[in-house]
DNA sequence: GGACTACATCGACGGGTGTCAATGTAGCGC
DNA sequence: GCGCTACATTGACACCCGTCGATGTAGTCC
């Protein structure tokens, strides 16, 4: 495990950027990022400057209905949308704060090359 | 479809800002970093100015070589990392456009609030 | 060549996931 | 109350995924 020769690799790493929450926090955002037709309800919820019903979703995505359901609770469990109820409806919104702070953390805003 | 009476809900929602395609890619991504593990992977390849060998990956990680692998092939095919072979060793870097891709797809960097 | 090392691939197992039809539940209007 | 609508939940199915041990492959060193 130690030896006394050069070796080319195996050289310490650097400490990780992010801890064990920070990683599995990143994970289950992705997790819930990691379907098509999620990233389809994403994408037209930050389309619509208003809350959006279930029924508005079930047509564009092609799936039934219970499916739309099953996917709104995926992404409402990993906070990436909020629901509210109105009467019968239930109107969903994109929770950007989370989804930015995703995407920050993915990526720093700041832009250095190390080129 | 189209009824008469004044409907709370189903007003016609906005064209999405993602393609077909972009939304498949935004899930791909997202699918190759929906595990711990490799959200870890990344996050070592991003600390590390150089790139690391996979015996580098399989004591922080604490799983077996083959799934080390097997984590590193999904990155790769996804695009978020790179191989290079040295001899006997191979050496994977992190790639940043591709991560800062999906970042900025994710959330643009410029923060209009529109509250 | 032969032995060794580093890494990739294969096969198998258990558990998670997307999808649907069927059913349950809550709110509205008569 | 009754019926209707919108949405959530359940159960079942097929499929994918993370993990491992075992094996294969390519490169180095003697």
């Amino acid at each position: 495990m130690a030896p006394e020769r050069e070796v080319a690799c195996c050289t310490p790493l650097a400490a990780p950027a992010w801890s064990d929450a920070d990683t599995a926090d990143i994970a289950r955002l992705c997790r819930a990022l990691a379907d098509p037709n999620r990233v389809r309800i994403v994408n037209l919820l930050a389309a619509s400057p208003q809350p959006v019903c279930v029924c508005d979703l079930t047509e564009p995505l092609g799936v039934s209905q219970p499916t739309v359901s099953h996917h709104l609770r995926t992404l409402l469990d990993a906070g990436l949308v909020q629901r509210e109820r109105r009467g019968t409806w239930a109107y969903y919104s994109l929770d950007n704060e989370t989804l930015r702070r995703l995407a920050d953390v993915l990526a720093p805003p700041q832009p250095l090359e190390v080129t």
